[in-house]
RNA sequence: GCCCCCAUCGUCUAGAGGCCCAGGACACCACCCUUUCAAGGUGGAGAUCGCGGGUUCGAAUCCCGCUGGGGGCACCA
C-alpha cells in the first residue's frame, strides 16, 4: 500500500517563526518534495490567550524568505481547508461530542482553581502533578442536570486506566507508555475550542496527513494521540519526533535570550536563506563524512529522514556564520550577491530606490563595488559599512594612519605628492598598469610596497581596511581618486606642521 | 518526585562487529601566499568513542546496569 505523502507544518501563532520551527518546517517540506507529496501549512490557532497578532503574517513571510513554500494553506487555501483551527471549530465540537457519546470521554466541571489546589497537594506528596479524574466517575443524570445549568465545563478524555500503550516513532521505534501512569487531558475546553490534541489529531486526520514530523517534545503526548485514533477508529500517521535544538551551551531548548532566534531576524542581520537552509539541514543529518555544502535541490534528494540523529543538537552561531560567508564568497553569483545587497545599501543610505532595477546605472555601480567586497563579507549586513566611502567622501580619520612605522613622515607626504603625480598618467581602467605604477614608485623611493600602499590606501578609503588597493582606485576612478590623494596631502602636511610647531614649544 | 528520549574531539557530525590506536567541518594555533583585511593552501593541537559489566576470536558499533544531558508531567502549543 502506497499513500500518497503528506505532511504538514503546524505553528501555533504565538510569535515570530524561530529557528526551532523553520528546521521542523524544512523537514517535512524536504520529505515531501522528495517524494512527490504535499507540504501543508496549518495554523494551530486555539489558544485565544496566547495569540500573537500578525503572527501569521510573519510565519508567511519567513517560510517564503526560506523558500519553502507550500501546497495548501491559509493564504492559498486548498481541497481541506480551512488551514486555520479557529476556523474550524464545529468540526471538534461534534468530535468531541461524539468521543462522549461513546464512551470515550466525559464532561469535566472542576474548576482551575480546584485543579491546582489537586496538583499542590500532589506535589506535595511526592506525586506526579495531574487531574484526580473527579468528575469521570459523575452519576449521568447529575452531568445532565449540571449541563442544563449551563454549568462551566470542558471535555476529557477517558484514558484507560490499564494497560499500555505502544507509539512507533520512525527514529526511535517502539515507545511503550503503561496507561495507569497517563492523564485524563482535557480535549474542549470551557470556551469551545478544542485543546491542541484533539484539533490536530482531527485535523491530520481530515487533511489526510500520511507522516507527522515535529519536535521531540511532543513524544509525551503521542500516547494520548495514539489513543483518540484508536478511539475514532482511525489509522494513525506515521510518526517522527525531531530533535530538538538547543541552545549554544546545551542548557535547555534555543531561546531568545541567546541572541537571534526568529527566522526574519537573521534575515536583517544579513544571512542569506541558502545559508540558514544548508545550515538546518545539518542540524540533526548529514550525508556523509566529507560533503556539507547542498543547495535545496540536492538536499530534496539527498536528504533521509530515516537517518536523521535523534540526539538533540547545539545551535551553533559560528559555523552557521561560516556557512553565510561560505555562500556569499564561493556560492552566489556576483549578480545575485549584487540584488541581495541593494536594500542593505538602500536602509543605509548609500543608494535609492533606483538600485533595485538592474538596468540601471545606479545597479551597475553596486555590482561593481560589492564585487570587491564578495570575498570578506560575512554578512549582506556588512556590506554598506565594508563600501560606505565608494558612495559618499570619505570620512574624517586620524592623520597618524598615513605614517607608516620605520617611515620618515616627510617620506611618506613625498610617496603622496609623488603618487598624485605618477597617477595623473595612469589609465584608471586599468589595474595592471595602475598597480605598475606604483610599485614603480614605491622602488624608485627605495619602500617596500606596504609601505607606500597603506598611506595611498587610507588617503582614499580613510581607513586601514579596504578591499585591494588597485581595484579600489579602478571603481572609484581617476577624479576621485586624485581628489582624495590631495587632501590627503594636505591633511598631512598641515598635521605635520602643527606637530612640529608643538615639538619647539 | 514520576514518565520518556538521548549519549563519538569544545561544537555539528562520519561510523550500522574487523577498513578506526576513530574521518570531516566550525572554532583555535602555526606556517605559506600577500598592498591591508579576508579568501585560499599546508600543517598542528583536540575524542582512553560518558562509566562499569557482559556477548564475541574481535565492539565506537550488540545486550544490561549506572551516570550524565535533554524533554514532558496545563482549560499552552
Amino acid at each position: 500500500m502506497t499513500t500518497r505523502v503528506r505532511v504538514r507544518f503546524a505553528p501555533s501563532p504565538t510569535g515570530d517563526l524561530h529557528v526551532g520551527g523553520a528546521r521542523t518546517a524544512l523537514f517535512n517540506w524536504l520529505f515531501a518534495r522528495q517524494h512527490g507529496g504535499a507540504f501543508i501549512l496549518r495554523i494551530e490557532d486555539t489558544d485565544q490567550a496566547r495569540l500573537v497578532g500578525q503572527s501569521i503574517q510573519g510565519i508567511i513571510e519567513g517560510l517564503k524568505w526560506l523558500g519553502l513554500e507550500w501546497d495548501e494553506g491559509p493564504d492559498i487555501g486548498g481541497p481541506y481547508g480551512p488551514y486555520i483551527q479557529s476556523q474550524r471549530l464545529a468540526l471538534y465540537q461534534e468530535h468531541a461530542r461524539w468521543l462522549v457519546e461513546h464512551g470515550h470521554a466525559y464532561y469535566c466541571f472542576c474548576t482551575p482553581e480546584r485543579l491546582e489546589r489537586v496538583r499542590q497537594e500532589q506535589r506535595a506528596r511526592g506525586e506526579p502533578p495531574g487531574y484526580d479524574r473527579h468528575c469521570r466517575f459523575l452519576p449521568p443524570d447529575e452531568v445532565q442536570a449540571r449541563l442544563e445549568r449551563g454549568e462551566a465545563a470542558v471535555i476529557r478524555f477517558k484514558m484507560p486506566l490499564e494497560g499500555e500503550t505502544t507509539i512507533v516513532d520512525l527514529l526511535r521505534g517502539a515507545i511503550t507508555y503503561e496507561n495507569r501512569l497517563l492523564q485524563d487531558l482535557v480535549l474542549l475546553k470551557s470556551d469551545g475550542f478544542p485543546t491542541y490534541h484533539l484539533a490536530n489529531v482531527v485535523d491530520d486526520h481530515y487533511m489526510e496527513i500520511s507522516h507527522i514530523l515535529r519536535a521531540e517534545e511532543w513524544i509525551p503526548s503521542a500516547p494520548l494521540h495514539a489513543q483518540l485514533y484508536r478511539a475514532f477508529g482511525w489509522e494513525m500517521p506515521v510518526l517522527c519526533h525531531l530533535p530538538l535544538i538547543l541552545s549554544p551551551d546545551g542548557k535547555g531548548k534555543l531561546s531568545k535570550r541567546h541572541g537571534a532566534t526568529g527566522v526574519l531576524e537573521f534575515k536583517r542581520l544579513g544571512y542569506l536563506p541558502e545559508a540558514m537552509i544548508n545550515y538546518l539541514a545539518l542540524l540533526g543529518w548529514a550525508y556523509d563524512a566529507e560533503r556539507e555544502i547542498f543547495s535545496r535541490e540536492e538536499l530534496i534528494q539527498l536528504f533521509r529522514l530515516e537517518e536523521v540523529n535523534p540526539h538533540p543538537a547545539r545551535f551553533n552561531f559560528d559555523k552557521l556564520l561560516w556557512m553565510n560567508q561560505y555562500y556569499i564568497n564561493h556560492v552566489l553569483s556576483l549578480d545575485e550577491f549584487a540584488r541581495r545587497c541593494v536594500p542593505f545599501l538602500q536602509e543605509a543610505g548609500l543608494v535609492g530606490p533606483e538600485a533595485e532595477e538592474p538596468e540601471h546605472p545606479t545597479f551597475a555601480y553596486v555590482r561593481e563595488v560589492v564585487a570587491l567586497v564578495k570575498d570578506r563579507a560575512k554578512l549582506l549586513s556588512e556590506v554598506p559599512e565594508l563600501t560606505r566611502f565608494f558612495f559618499t567622501e570619505v570620512e574624517e580619520y586620524d592623520p597618524e594612519l598615513l605614517l607608516q612605522r620605520k617611515v620618515e613622515p616627510e617620506t611618506v607626504l613625498q610617496g603622496l605628492e609623488r603618487a598624485l603625480a605618477v597617477l595623473q598618467e595612469a589609465n584608471f581602467t586599468d589595474e595592471a598598469d595602475l598597480e605598475q605604477r606604483l610599485r614603480a614608485l614605491a622602488e624608485e623611493l627605495g619602500l617596500k610596497t606596504g609601505q607606500l600602499f597603506m598611506p595611498i590606501r587610507v588617503a582614499i578609503t580613510g581607513r586601514t581596511v579596504s578591499p585591494g588597493l588597485f581595484e579600489t582606485l579602478r571603481v572609484l576612478g581617476r577624479e576621485r581618486s586624485l581628489e582624495r590623494l590631495a587632501r590627503a596631502r594636505e591633511k598631512l602636511a598641515a598635521h605635520l606642521a602643527t606637530r612640529a610647531a608643538s615639538a619647539s614649544d
